[in-house]
RNA sequence: GUCGCCUUCGUCUAUCGGUUAGGACACCGGGUUUUCAUCCCGGCAAGAGGAGUUCGAUUCUCCUAGGCGAUGCCA
């Protein structure tokens, strides 16, 4: 069992693409298969390396790995070329040179009939050499073919008119190109976009042409923006790699992608391993979704908040290195990470906030603490405690705070505030106990004093 | 225009003819909590319209409407 995702690199990865990928991916490693990534840059004028650099570097970081390839179409123009004459000695494709003037009149005339242009017989000279290559479509009878995802569908072969195959300068366009490389790749699953459904009958036709058997077809519904039209940069980040930059763990953005689509029952997280097991192309729903940022957002705090210290650890490394924080010099990043787990919904929020304990500020943020530090006595009680104390954990520090407080007469938060703001310097931290303890003695001395100084 | 695909809460979805149409996100209440968050409880909210088949349709069929897609020497 063999399936492939094959994008054409003409941007940056898209987020409709990458659920494509996704659902080939899944369903080839569901049944021990193998997964092809082939980039599809037939079109020279639009194909970039910056767009192949950005493909290979999503995949990556997506963790969709691929047996085989990444294969290029430009490095197989031998294979295409060879196939073309093929077509062209056997009479199942020919050369045209009609002007678009022509063209547009043949159409006419066709569409009068009910029919569409098939060009063959009305090119005058039959014994072009140069031109454009088009394949002979049949002129009649129906394409029938059974889509994996939305059932049979049938094309009439009227509808179809002679598609080119090969450019004027004798490069092969893409109804051409996908057909042999599935076929010579021995792909049986071709997963992709439903954009592609009209392409099908197309390709069918070229795969009789040339007496190759079908691969089954299984085609996604599209991904929407908020006004039901086709997501695009206007509705949304669609570049795979800003989510990275984003702060999202690729597990989450997979589990989210997975969901828009296809369900399991009414389970809304999963693995990666649970999705491989789990997934199965008939649970994938006919109608096209829109896109949902918050739900997103909700499935990456989620997963967050499940995941091991371990691999948020190995993503949240490059964000620290974003933000230049370097972790020597500060607590032990596991103890931050706990900390901070059930509490971002991003990895940028939790490399923002873990900053407090391996930076130093100057400055608080000046509304609270002219509204906190008026409590000088309290602060300076606070400072001369902790200066005492010699085993710098959480629950002996927790124990001095309550000191303070009956000491003084007081509620914790009273306390516990003021504390807050001056470890933080914003007053967005979590316990305060362990927040102090990971910020460590030597900081929140400073800190206090810098408190009572303001 | 033509052809194709699609149509359940605002959004993602469940339902394999019989359900008070379920869950999740968001939103709105309430509770726990030393801020924020987490967590817990509750609420709001849906079968595009019309025919037909059937004892019974969200579910099957047809029509209409709407949306999306294709109609490229893009993929």
């Amino acid at each position: 069992m063999k399936s492939r995702f094959a994008p054409s690199p003409t941007g940056d990865l898209h987020i409709g693409s990458i659920r494509t990928a996704l659902f080939a991916w899944a369903w080839a490693k569901k049944h021990q298969g193998k997964f092809v990534l082939r980039i599809e840059d037939t079109d020279i004028e639009r194909s970039t390396k910056s767009s192949i650099n950005n493909i290979l570097e999503s995949m990556d970081w997506l963790g969709l790995e691929y047996e085989e390839g990444p294969f290029y179409q430009t490095n197989n123009f031998d294979r295409y070329k060879e196939i073309i004459k093929q077509l062209l000695n056997n009479d199942k494709a020919y050369y045209c040179q009609c002007s678009k003037e022509r063209l547009q009149k043949l159409r006419e005339d066709a569409l009068k009939k009910g029919d569409k242009a098939k060009y063959d017989g009305h090119c005058k000279n039959k014994n072009l050499t140069t031109g454009v290559v088009r394949f002979k479509n049949p002129t009649q009878g129906l394409v029938v073919f059974n889509d994996e995802i939305k059932g049979e569908i049938i094309i009439n072969n009227k509808e179809l008119d002679d598609l080119i195959i090969a450019r004027y300068d004798s490069t092969p366009t893409y109804n051409l190109t996908v057909v042999i490389d599935d076929h010579d790749m021995g792909i049986d699953y071709v997963i992709r976009g439903d954009d592609h459904i009209n392409n099908t009958p197309r390709q069918i036709n070229l795969y009789k042409a040339l007496n190759w058997d079908l691969p089954k077809f299984a085609h996604l519904p599209m991904i929407l923006g908020s006004d039901g039209k086709r997501l695009s940069k206007r509705h949304a980040v669609v570049g795979i790699m800003n989510y990275k930059q984003q702060g999202f763990l690729p597990e989450a953005l997979l589990n989210y992608l997975a969901r828009l689509g296809w369900s399991y029952g009414d389970k809304e997280l999963f693995s990666i391993n649970e999705l491989i097991e789990l997934f199965t192309l008939k649970n994938i729903n006919k109608s096209p979704a829109i896109f949902d940022s918050t739900k997103l957002l909700w499935i990456n705090q989620e997963h967050i908040k499940n995941s091991s210290i371990k691999n948020i650890n190995k993503h949240l490394a490059w964000h620290l290195q974003q933000k230049n924080i370097i972790i020597n010099d500060g607590p032990d990043i596991n103890k931050v990470i706990q900390h901070l787990q059930q509490r971002s919904k991003t990895l940028v929020e939790m490399a923002e906030q873990s900053k407090m304990f391996y930076q130093d500020f100057d400055k608080f943020e000046e509304n609270l603490a002219n509204k906190h530090f008026k409590d000088k006595k309290m602060l300076q009680l606070l400072l001369s405690k902790l200066e005492k104390l010699n085993i710098w954990e959480a629950d002996n520090i927790k124990i001095i705070i309550q000191d303070v407080c009956s000491e003084l007469d007081i509620g914790f938060g009273k306390v516990g505030q003021p504390f807050r703001l001056a470890l933080s310097g914003s007053g967005n931290a979590g316990n305060i106990d362990i927040t102090a303890e990971l910020v460590g003695k030597k900081r929140t001395l400073q800190r206090l004093k810098m408190a009572i100084n303001f």
